[in-house]
RNA sequence: GCCCCUGUGGUGAAAUGGUAGACGCGGCGGAUUCAAAAUCCGCUUCCGAAAGGAGUGCUGGUUCAAGUCCGGCCAGGGGCACCA
């Protein structure tokens, strides 16, 4: 009699028994034995909660690794734990009253629990959250040291701030001039701030990036872009002029930075016969010194400011100069003198905040040279041009070639130019060969209260003092109040008034909390052990990871650069350097968007679909079907995974998630998509339903029953490879196939039982990674020993697995025309033989010479005719 | 502007250079049912009555054979961007 399978009551059973049996704790080392291990994680969540549909996906992904590593024996590390810092928390602060911390914990409790709905199978032992004293306490510590070798370090420079949520912002954090949380417009401000020297690995960090061969390479590329090294030059060029204002400032008694050479930064040393100006940007230091005696130059920069350095005004921003007075002369030949200009489009933040002006070679110098009447000079003769005819007019040649017009540098290519005029800068003390990088420092102090404190103590007689070993953590106050703008711990009436450690004087906490990115840099290590360096040895690196690619250059080069400046104070030692081998960015959850016909969101349980199209249930009223988008709170076409689980069971929702699409893309959430996973689940328990209660019989040696078997065995082998490759949308099309041949084999009798039988205790096992719930239903049916979830991966025979018969498709003149099935091995002449004498081969050989056939053993017989 | 990725049925997508569209969704037809739901079976790239022909964004090439490799274009997405 068939029964139904009910998700509802089997999930919670079985999540019960995983618990009490403690089946997914990793085992220690020691107890590991031969097992190979594998640390499996996903990027931790921020405890906002509520999980939603994109942590299922994200979330269930990791676990078939998990699953599948644990199944082909590995020692499995799968742990959980929470991104708990963060802006939320101060924000219901502010608006419900609520402690910071009280928040936090209310919703890791309350997303614990969704999370453990999803049969994840977490190893919860090693929980944590990042707000835990004992967490931030040893990050603090971390810090110490960090500061002790130089590697955070304190200074006054321009920063982005964000006016929304009063805090500074990490280069990385600002996505096209805008917070990457708050969407408000990014300001610049001087201030002193607290940074990591991230540009110290700058180098390892693109270099070691190219050899991650488990990593996405678009991944990988955007943090090669990001770094972005250049190779080039500097060059200083001797004042030979100033204005006369500038030339009295030395004599009033300081010194006078105005005639000491001015460096310039280029990867175009082959250009330098070309160079027709020197470029400064508006907040050079020499700009400022002139603008203060020159209202000219003091209005220019006060222009340039203006335009601001948002995108958008950047990319309209005509190009700006003036001209300083200041005359340089050139490297290579000191009667030629060069005028100095400050320029709007030359950028302080990159190289040495100045360039020579090159127009030839350069359209952004071209425009100004032409707009300024400054000479043009071509020196790159591109390949197949003649000097006589080659002529630069509104369009730079920016090209390799040959070099002209330039002394000694003629008639070399453009690469042994560059490095030609770099040696004789070197010979004559003008230059030097320079790698540069467009990575900054990590700015990560932030003006927010919760966070990890930066345990420091301004004194005003013993400067920046660190917080002595035995006072940490430095704890957060439990009382601090939100009802004001600002920095809650600044406000604070006696949390920051502290003595100085080192000469017990009145002083001052620092009052700065670390970006919260820094929590989540080195949080796997604290999963591998709390504090063992064996055990951390024995689990790290990751061996995989799976997060979301909007980490790409944040998270995920901040936690690289961490692992290098942990090994760098002793902290930590992975052979490669990286903290993560294999990484994996999953695609998002999307969902089409639904709106009113007065223009609302609506989300889809406030629509029904009728046979006349979609309608808005509360109105009757027709409803628009927009475009298909990322889940999101404000177009409301977000999925709550409690009524799916609740509905359809976890199962359902891990399945369909997973099921159609490749998991880096992208997939779209649909209604009758998860109706067509609560089916699949249905028909897969009829399987087992169907099987003889008790025993079943070994499987058969007829033929049906070899032909099934080789199904069943094929399947195993085809569904391991997709799982190991991320392919899992691959791996669950087979699971479909090989269950429809299951279901088919019913009709046929008692004589395929034991090869039905075989093949669903081969199928449970390889439903567990997607469906573990219902796996370990069929799994106790057909009396399987102990849990599916700790059941091995089943075994395969070569025999089934490799055909002894193979179809052959049969191409005349490489289209297709028929096939024929013979033996796997049987000679080619033979195979060609056979192939030639197929009847509906005959209309198309007739008459027509055959000029020769290829036979590729076991995929394909060709026949060429005339 | 530079760099990268992706273009395959109504739809999500498969396809170590070797039978394009597996598998799923949807649709159509049928069985079961008093009826429906559920379930089961069949069909479902396009043109064509069929034989057959065409077909993986466009275009050219390499090859016995191209969705797959190479060149040029077009479209969509992403990254970097007055970066010297």
């Amino acid at each position: 009699m068939a029964t139904r399978y009910e998700p509802q009551a089997a999930e919670q059973k079985w999540r019960d028994e995983w618990d009490a049996a403690g089946l997914f704790k990793a085992k220690p080392p020691a107890e590991a034995g031969d097992a190979p291990k594998a640390f499996v994680l996903e990027m931790f969540p921020y405890p906002s909660g509520k999980l939603h549909v994109g942590h299922v996906r994200n979330y269930a992904m990791g676990d078939v690794v998990a699953r599948h590593r644990r199944a082909k024996g590995y020692n499995v590390l799968h742990p959980m734990g929470w991104d708990a810092f963060g802006l939320p928390a101060e924000n219901a602060a502010m608006e419900r009253g609520i402690n910071p911390a009280t928040w936090t914990y209310a919703n890791i409790a309350s997303m614990r629990g969704q999370f453990k709905q999803l049969g994840l199978s977490l190893d919860w032992s090693r929980e944590f959250a990042t707000c835990d004293p004992e967490y931030y306490g040893t990050q603090q510590a971390l810090f110490l040291k960090f500061l002790e070798k130089g590697l955070v370090y304190r200074k006054a420079s321009k920063v982005n701030w964000d006016p929304v949520d009063n805090t500074v912002l990490a280069n990385e954090q600002v996505i096209d001039g805008r917070g990457w949380r708050s969407g408000a417009l990014v300001e610049q401000r001087d201030l002193t701030q607290w940074f990591f020297k991230i540009t110290a690995y700058a180098d390892d960090l693109l270099d070691a990036v190219q050899k991650l061969d488990r990593w996405p390479e678009k991944v990988r590329t955007m943090q090669a872009n990001w770094i972005g090294r250049s190779q080039g030059a500097t060059i200083w060029w001797e004042i030979a002029e100033v204005p006369e204002a500038l030339a009295r400032i030395g004599k009033d008694g300081g010194p006078n930075h105005a005639t000491d050479p001015i460096e310039v930064y280029t990867t175009r040393p082959d250009t330098l016969y070309g160079a027709s100006f020197l470029a400064l940007a508006p907040d050079h230091p020499l700009t400022r010194t002139i603008a203060a005696h020159d209202p000219d130059v003091a209005a220019f920069i006060a222009e340039a400011t203006r335009i601001g350095t948002s995108e958008e005004a950047i990319e309209k921003a005509p190009k700006l100069g003036v001209d300083l007075g200041v005359r340089v002369r050139h490297p290579f030949d000191p009667d030629w003198v060069l005028p100095v200009w400050s320029a709007n489009f030359v950028l302080s933040t990159y190289g040495s905040g100045a360039i020579f002006g090159s127009p030839a070679g350069d359209q952004r110098d071209l425009d100004f040279a032409r707009k300024y009447g400054l000479p043009v000079k071509p020196v790159v003769l591109p390949p197949g041009a003649s000097a006589d005819d080659h002529e630069i007019v509104d369009e730079a040649y920016t090209g390799a070639g040959t070099i002209y017009n330039s002394g000694f540098l003629d008639g070399l290519t453009t690469d042994a130019a560059i490095t030609a005029a770099i040696e004789h800068l070197e010979q004559l003390g003008a230059g030097e060969s320079k790698t540069v990088f467009r990575l900054r420092d990590w700015g990560f102090s932030r003006q927010r209260y919760w966070g990890c404190p930066i345990p420091v103590i301004h004194c005003e007689a013993c400067g920046v003092v660190p917080v002595p070993a035995g006072d940490l953590p430095v704890r957060l106050p439990e009382d601090a109040t939100f009802d004001k703008p600002g920095n809650p711990l600044d406000h604070h009436p006696s949390w920051k008034h502290v003595p100085c450690p080192t000469c017990g004087k009145p002083a001052r906490r620092e009052t700065d909390t670390l970006d919260t990115f820094v929590d989540s840099s080195w949080y796997y290590a604290r999963f591998a052990s709390v504090s063992d360096p064996a055990e951390r040895a024995y689990w790290l690196p990751v061996d995989q990871y799976v997060g979301g690619v909007e980490h790409a250059v944040l998270h995920l080069l901040y936690s690289r650069a961490f692992a290098r400046a942990m090994r760098d104070v002793g902290e930590l030692d992975l052979p490669s350097g990286e903290p993560f081998a294999g990484l994996f960015t999953q695609g998002m959850v999307t969902h089409e968007t639904y709106k009113s016909a007065d223009g609302r969101w609506l989300s889809p349980t406030e629509i029904e679909r009728r046979s006349n199209g979609l309608i808005e249930i509360a109105t009757g009223e027709h409803v628009e079907v927009g475009p298909i988008e990322k889940m999101s709170k404000s177009k409301r076409n977000t999925v709550d995974p409690d009524v799916i689980v609740s509905t359809y069971g976890a199962d359902v929702a891990r399945w369909f998630v997973l099921s159609d699409s490749p998991p880096e893309r992208d997939v779209e959430w649909t209604q009758a998509g998860v109706e067509g996973a609560a089916r699949f689940v249905q028909r897969t328990w009829s399987l087992f339903d169907a099987l003889p209660e008790g025993p079943c019989p070994a499987p058969g040696t007829d033929a049906d029953s070899i032909a099934l078997r080789r199904v069943s065995h094929k399947a195993v082998r085809a569904i391991d490879k997709a799982i190991t490759e991320f392919r899992f949308n691959s791996a669950i099309a087979t699971i479909h196939e090989w269950t429809n041949a299951l279901k088919k084999a019913e009709a046929a009798g008692a004589d395929l039982t034991g090869a039905r039988a075989e093949g669903a205790a081969m199928l449970a096992r390889c439903l567990t990674p997607f469906m573990p719930h219902l796996a370990e239903t069929c799994w106790a049916r057909i009396g399987g020993a102990g849990f599916v979830s700790g059941a091995a991966w089943p075994a395969t025979d070569d025999s089934l697995v490799e055909d002894d018969t193979v179809t052959l498709a049969v191409q005349v003149n490489g289209k297709r025309r028929g096939e024929i099935t013979v033996a796997r091995d049987m000679p080619a002449d033979e195979v060609e033989a056979a192939a030639r004498n197929l009847p509906e081969l005959a209309v198309h050989l007739e008459g027509r010479a055959v000029k020769k056939a290829i036979v590729v053993p076991g995929r394909i017989v060709n026949i060429v005719v005339a």
